[in-house]
DNA sequence: GCATAAATTATACGCTTGCATAATTGCCAA
DNA sequence: TTGGCAATTATGCAAGCGTATAATTTATGC
């Protein structure tokens, strides 16, 4: 007569965030095949059936942990803004180091980043969600850019500022993944080093720090 | 009494090859989950049993499909340089642009490389197919930067060509993602233009093209 | 305290998966 | 022409999957 699992009672906000959590912990450490309803329920700590009584269907529940996964970065990016210095040019600086170094850079977003990539061709809501991140995060940086080309008394080159802030996106975009790939290739403070030198020659501008 | 499908014999090689071009397409087009035994004997038309007596197991497949892929992928990069014009600044223009459109620049390869990335943190072998394709790349691009920057009479940076390669090729890599994932948010040859702009201030040099 | 509703566990079902193995067929050598 | 062997098909199996649903326990309001 094995008795039943006893339990407890948890909110429903802090069930399903933990039940995210779980789905995200899986994704990161065995990608997505491993993250398996039942894998999910046993990380979380509850049992399988749980996860219907919150998420309709398994799919959902990988959608719900994707958006969460996303926002966060996003939040966590802006906390980070208000953060940086005033100064515009000191404040491109520190947001370029930021975007090239832990945590920013870390496996385990990284691993997290190619699950939803691969999904991001074939599912629109997954689109839809990459191409809000993409654009907000590269408006940001124009903006940033603008005002430190105008701090520095320096025109925007023919054509605007949206070239630029599409090249740096990408080149930011780069070190991030090589640098989270193959960390030990580079060394201690050589992504930043690197980073803000590219910026400098490719705005012509010299940047603090 | 139905009859047993008929067949042809095929070749050893012919038969592992269309396998693996098989099990790419599924890859591509649904996602390492969708590449089943069954939905790769399909689509190479024949039945699952093939796939066993030409592969001890499925993970032994997935393996020669992903290193079929990095090999092909490296070659038709390395076929391409041969056909760049001979003077160092138009040979290192073609090079640029040639990262940054099609064919190199496709969801489909997009895809693929997305479902290998998230194999490299966990599988030994990923990883250093992708560490040897990321140096011989890299390393490609970083001579190309030295004789460009030669031939225009310029000194290479303090610090070597080394941290503007590093940068050149995150540039080209981000721009590829971007390109392959949001097309049609940039214009025909917008790519192209801003590569080059972009490598013309990394390296203070003019590019023809 | 007790009834009641909701949260959670437990169990089961049908399907697909990768893999094994037996049965057959196409092809080449003699 | 015809054996014989390897390539291929066909069939089956156990495990794991997502999902459905019934049984039970926890908490809450009265």
């Amino acid at each position: 007569m094995n008795a039943r699992r006893p339990y407890r009672r948890e909110g429903e906000e802090a069930r399903r965030a933990a039940l995210i959590q779980a789905t995200l912990d899986c994704i990161a450490e065995g990608g997505p095949q491993a993250a398996t309803v039942r894998a999910i329920a046993l990380r979380a700590g509850v049992t399988q059936g749980l996860i219907r009584h919150y998420f309709a269907t398994k799919e959902e529940l990988i959608a719900a942990a994707h958006e969460s996964l996303m926002s966060r970065l996003t939040e966590a990016s802006a906390a980070r803004l208000d953060e940086l210095p005033a100064d515009p040019l000191a404040r491109l600086s520190g947001f370029i180091a930021n975007a090239v170094t832990p945590p920013v850079v870390d496996p385990r977003s990284m691993a997290l980043w190619a699950a939803s990539m691969q999904l991001v061709p074939r599912d629109p809501a997954m689109r839809a969600v990459h191409e809000g991140t993409y654009l907000a995060f590269r408006d940001r940086l124009e903006a940033m850019i603008a005002e430190a080309l105008q701090a520095a008394g320096r025109q925007p080159p023919p054509g605007g500022t949206r070239a630029l802030a599409i090249a740096g996106n990408a080149l930011l975009d780069g070190l991030w993944i090589e640098g989270s790939l193959l960390p030990e290739h580079f060394a201690k403070n050589e992504m930043k080093s690197i980073a803000i030198k590219a910026f400098e020659r490719l705005l012509d501008l010299e940047l603090p720090e």
